[in-house]
DNA sequence: TATGAATGAGCCTTCATTCAT
DNA sequence: AATGAATGAAGGCTCATTCAT
């Protein structure tokens, strides 16, 4: 038997643990994906030992999820204090693409993932369930001028919104402003009755 | 979008074993991941051993990159031929979604990572040079009803097109029908002058 | 067998704690053996901290040949309580392997790692110590009818025993009849005369 | 991606690699205990990389268990061979003891682990069946003197002689010839008449 | 005194890559 | 040129032990 003799090995008390791993992970996550980050690292950007992280989560997929979750939540309150049916549509989908594009742009993309890896396969519809409240809540802001074709409807819309802002973020992360201004510009025509746009 | 003169080159004429490995690698790859899939996997898959893989591609790295972009070549040749100025404005446009919708679908998603994974940070201009090429493609197609507006010289435009149908194959994966007509609906509403659309 | 003078030591008193962490680990190492048994479970068990189990022992090992060891003092007693020079030596052998085999089933073979793991190299005397107790106080007790073979006085005898009772635990658990018959038989067989046998 | 450079990597050819594997298990499982070994040990002790390992064995377990009945089964061709009706029945059996011994000796009490870990529960009935095989032919190549009281057809006895051989091992190492004495006359003193006996 | 969060060495296993054949 | 056995760094996770409270 190996007793484990003191080894530089003293239990700090921390503070605010949960919130230092969950900034931790939810940095690396966000830049690097999931499975090129190792749980090592979570722990040592959140200056903490491997162990600790598995007090908290019981494995690495469950504090991905955790994370993700936590943070789309914030998204979805965030998204919506930023709207108001006072406000009118354009001013509206202007503020609604300004604070999602920057808790995207907060998240670094961390999440499409899920729409990828065989491994989360089972939680699918955790995007789709978010990315359907985020869609509603704009189009319940929505007053007037809201074009009514059928498909604002469609679930795939709010998803592809997802999408195509991670996609400037991923691709022209230093065109911010022109990036808002194309998917503003693009919600409009979507979503307003051609008389509106024309305004634009 | 913008008009590119280059030619889609032709896919390299590539020997039997060649072959196989990029058939067995596409597969692979589209369907579990870069990060999930194992080198021992597309070895056996295609039936050579591993070593062989070596004698072709140096690293994995290389060989994902490699079959990655001789499949969008591919992809760029089989778009091309099924556009023509001689078909409407619409018509084109199902054509494009069509394809391109089908293509993405066998590719089943690879090619994303480049768009995420930090390893692949220095090839994310690939993935923008393709989607630029096809979308110019389609644009060169079109003969009128265009609608002028600046942003679709945008090379966002070409890029949010290919998240967009990527994300409907991932999520909804058995509506290919109702994928198709969301893009193909999109895509009018975005390209073509409002008149246009209203016939829609 | 040697004949040793050394009384069974009475078990030590101790306190409710203490009590706790006897009653716990002794369960859990019965049950699953050292190595699988991790303090934490002890603790649980027991329903103290595990911070509190190294209040009592210095470390796991030291816990373990505790429990161990008062464990077998325990059973040194109940077995010296059940026989009797007024018995016959039938019925001595009898209680002998009825009580005997009744703890080593509690103790679910707890102990025998002591003659296998490598870290408990040192403490083998232990075990030969007690085994050496256990058969001397059936010996002492044996008024008349034992073969006076020189192999009797052999400690060997009663460590074959101990594990010959553990192995019927084991490998018959659901038949504790037929498993102290066939130990009474062959104990008998050793220690008696055969003229004394011929009568079983 | 953290491409691997050639580190100290070059891969030898190295021959009788399965049966390095099988002997550093056996010595190591043998003297530590299935739990106290690691894999890494059985690799450097084989003189081998870890990940060679898992080219002969899946896992872990699969090792321990495959070493086991290997040397199991040679155990049991040893003592077959050592064994003829044309000897007397104490000529059997005093080989018999020796061989046996001798191989315990050799596996230095690998394998009764799996009458203890949980992990192996499934495997009991292996170490069971051995045993039996291994009295039968002890039984089949007496011919005469052999006491016919019932409990000789039961399966503990065989059981009952491995697990004594072995504490004889463990706890006895240096005193060999004592060992088989003693096993030798407990073995006789159990299977013959006891007029066979007396001669002794 | 009792507690349990924190720790990190260490374990099993995977896999990109090499090279003798 | 093709092969696949060999390799070892690296990753997820466990657990005996410590110590601030």
């Amino acid at each position: 038997m190996k007793i484990h003799k003191g080894v530089a090995k003293m239990p700090k008390i921390i503070k605010n643990i949960e919130q230092k791993i969950f900034v931790s992970a939810f940095d690396l996550f966000g830049t690097e994906g999931y499975k090129s980050v190792d749980m090592k690292s979570i722990a040592q950007n959140a200056g903490i030992g491997v162990g600790t992280l598995y007090n908290y989560y019981p494995n690495k997929k469950s504090l991905f999820l955790n994370v993700l979750e936590s943070s789309w939540e914030d998204t979805i309150l965030k998204v919506g204090q930023s709207l108001s049916p006072k406000y009118s549509s354009r001013e509206n989908i202007r503020k609604f693409v300004e604070v999602y594009y920057g808790e995207i742009e907060k998240r670094k993309g961390m999440g499409r993932i899920i729409t990828r890896e065989k491994d989360f396969a089972a939680n699918k519809s955790l995007f789709k369930d978010i990315q359907d409240k985020l869609s509603e809540l704009l189009v319940r802001n929505i007053q007037n001028g809201l074009d009514d074709h059928m498909f604002i409807e469609d679930t795939r819309l709010g998803d592809a919104l997802a999408v195509v802002i991670n996609m400037n973020v991923d691709l022209y992360p230093d065109e911010r402003d022109k990036n808002i201004d194309f998917i503003y510009y693009l919600l409009c025509k979507i979503l307003l009755k051609s008389n509106q746009i024309a305004k634009l």
